[in-house]
DNA sequence: TGTACATCAGTGAACGCGCGTTCACTGATGTAC
DNA sequence: TGTACATCAGTGAACGCGCGTTCACTGATGTAC
């Protein structure tokens, strides 16, 4: 039977992802380990090294799956008739959601910087345009009149604002908040936003 | 001559932060090494752990520094008889300065966190409390009626959204914006912001 | 289908090195008289 | 003020170890006939 050295290999390569995953989840990026990894995925040391190039480039691909994720807990049908400033609402309380319940994933997002030598691939900084572009939908119902470039850069700022909110909460530098009133603070910090997006809307026209 | 011993060992601290300062300063904090503070500051290795107990206790005094400079930057009396949301939009404005001036310090601030062995002190932490203050005290103008205790967890909101923005710029994940365009997108986010603030007191009176 | 050879994924011991921290030593500062 | 001794800040070579990566080997998979 052909292939069966690419099935091997391809089941090697998930069950690599899947321990960096778990690993990541549990104990956070910054203790993550080559030696565990491939003992919880049951091969050799090495065997890292024949399924991808190295630890960084792992680490991307679990960063990859975790963005996906993301996506899909963002994209939800549900909210799809809502009214622009409630489906900003849901968006921010789904990042949130998301941000807690895989705290360390989600850190991993932001915490991994590989050293110059092998720079972020390209199609890895490329998926995250999908968090500006569920964003800006939204934005341009609110805003029809506003240039695309400056939707996308709006976009890129209530990103920002919602993700510096979330982090100062999640990081610990600061006393933790409990979650409902953070929530709160973020759902009153979307619509007051988008009314303002709003009120500028009417004040142009 | 009493004191002789202090006034060393006092410039040898002094000259041991200033050259971690100007290290992290200049390659980040990432890139920090005791050899090279040892060398700049013009003593032994060993010298450093006769003034700090390890590195990251010198990391944490120069952090201090750094929060005392950002705080001097924020309190300057310029905006003394403004509106409260104009000094709001100086702050943003000064920190996001602040930040891209000293783009490594100012990272350093949020990316240090020492082992579990040695955490952070609570003199330490407690040094971040001014930014709460210093945000809050507009704030009370906008919305004398709003509990002091909301009105922290509103600092802190504030706070976050516009770190938030500032961050996603400088950090580099996504996408750099030209330095006046992230202006006037922070500029909005806190007119946004504190209007959404005045209409609420509006409303509730 | 079976046998002989070729390939190469996977192995894991060993490498290498970066780097924070220690510690036996010494020479400058402080103390006693 | 000067001398003898005590202290201890500062020295820097050596330690130690964590950990990513390599590489000579081997055994499973693939190919040829």
């Amino acid at each position: 039977m052909a292939g069966r050295r690419e099935e091997k290999r391809e089941d090697l390569k998930a069950r690599l992802m899947e321990a960096a995953r778990e690993r990541i989840a549990r104990d956070g990026l910054g203790n993550l380990r080559a030696r565990d990894i491939t003992q919880d995925a049951g091969c050799a040391l090495g065997g890292l090294y024949t399924a991808f190039t190295d630890l960084a480039e792992l680490v991307i691909h679990v960063n990859s799956s975790t963005l996906k994720a993301l996506e899909a807990r963002l994209t939800l049908p549900e909210a799809r008739d809502k009214s622009p400033t409630d489906r900003l609402r849901n968006l921010a309380q789904g990042y949130l959601a998301f941000a807690v319940e895989h705290r360390n994933l989600w850190k991993a997002l932001f915490d991994h910087f590989p050293p110059d030598t092998s720079p972020t691939p390209q199609w890895h900084l490329d998926e995250h345009l999908f968090l500006m572009d569920v964003i800006a939908e939204p934005l341009a119902e609110l805003q029809p009149d506003m240039p695309p470039e400056d939707r996308a850069i709006r976009a890129r700022t209530l990103f920002g604002a919602v993700h510096g909110v979330v982090s100062i909460s999640l990081e610990g530098r600061f006393v933790g908040l409990p979650l409902e009133r953070l929530a709160r603070e973020v759902d009153e910090l979307v619509v007051t936003i988008a009314a303002g997006a709003e009120r500028r809307r009417e004040a142009d026209a």
